[in-house]
DNA sequence: ACCATTTGGGGACATTTGTCCTTTCCGATT
DNA sequence: AATCGGAAAGGACAAATGTCCCCAAATGGT
């Protein structure tokens, strides 16, 4: 909980009173390594803040290959956005890579919070705007770094997910295949 | 006028009173082709809605090449997201490749529309939304469409870029170099 | 209309990455 | 300890893309 409450204080101010009024809309939701939180074609009805564990996130391109979008780590949201805002089917699968605990509210709680308490209005839009920064790094990414640099951001943030993914996920998640993760390791481990 | 208040009523609910109150808040103005909305290094203070005309949106990467990342026509909104929601110096430049009108509001007095007219609470986080989902579309064509793919989805999509663009931007925009854009365009031209 | 300059197209070769496949490593099981 | 199976590493070749050019066509200024 006091992490949740870190998390939210950095983003927008609320007060003590206002965080005690808001955790009751939210459930807290143990996944076991391998379950999902959120499977293509379901409608997402949950976002939720990661408090332990970690999540990938995933799709199936044309060729139906599964492409790692996403590593969610402790201290982060997730949902399938896309899913959640339209209330649509979900285009992503989310699923825990070790076991992980969720701090979860329902889509129908949160517009409940954002009628109910002013402030969640601003909160809500601030966490909007968080994520769009989120994903517009993201697409910088995408746009700038290499693989080898991709990969080497990834062992320096999130080392976990290097012990914890095989390296098809990573592959995927650095837009490369297996065979070019491999030359990258090896580069790597030579010092190049 | 119009075309911006179709725009806002697609994204949230907004009656005639609310638009008349909110419109002095924005201004009018005019780009000439080349005309910078906003510089690398300047903080971007304003949110604008494009009337008409097209603008490019890029910046400098590591070796200092101009890399386009967006090009953004007629009615949408136009800003550097990161420097207006932080205002902070700008990553981007955003410039005017045609004579180009907009509908801009400065940063305070949008988050005056927000303290006084609660709906703006719920249009504004329906705006941020809106350009998440932009984002996140922009993020999964990088990762899946292959330059040949994006170059037919921007001629479709947007083919007056094509005819105002150089292609050095269209290529950087692309993710590769003249030298592949002008093999793409060989192979589409003879059909395959 | 002419020339200078910019812009787009494309040749030749080098480099990178993918594809397909084999080999090596490591952990689990008996 | 031996071996079996799955995962990661890596060899060989093909395909795609980048780099460095040059040339032709288009554009703008006088």
């Amino acid at each position: 909980m006091e992490k949740f409450k870190h998390f939210l204080q950095a983003i927008s101010p609320i007060t003590d009173q206002e965080f005690a009024d808001t955790i009751p809309f939210f459930t807290q939701q143990q996944l076991k390594k391998g379950d999902f939180f959120v499977a293509q074609g379901r409608i997402c009805r949950q976002v939720a803040f990661v408090e332990k564990g970690t999540l990938r996130v995933y799709y199936l391109n044309a060729k139906a290959e599964e492409i790692t979008s996403c590593f969610c780590t402790e201290d982060n949201m997730t949902t399938s956005y896309k899913s959640f805002i339209l209330q649509e089917p979900s285009d992503l699968f989310i699923q825990a890579i070790e076991d992980t605990s969720l701090l979860a509210i329902e889509y129908g709680n949160l517009q409940k919070l954002y009628t109910t308490y002013p402030n969640w209005q601003t909160i809500g839009r601030a966490l909007v705007e968080k994520e769009y920064l989120n994903m517009e790094k993201y697409a910088s990414v995408l746009n700038n770094e290499t693989a080898k640099e991709k990969y080497l951001r990834l062992q320096k943030e999130q080392p976990n997910v290097l012990l914890k993914a095989p390296v098809e996920h990573i592959a995927s998640y650095l837009g490369v295949t297996r065979r070019t993760l491999s030359r990258i390791r090896k580069e790597i481990a030579s010092g190049i």
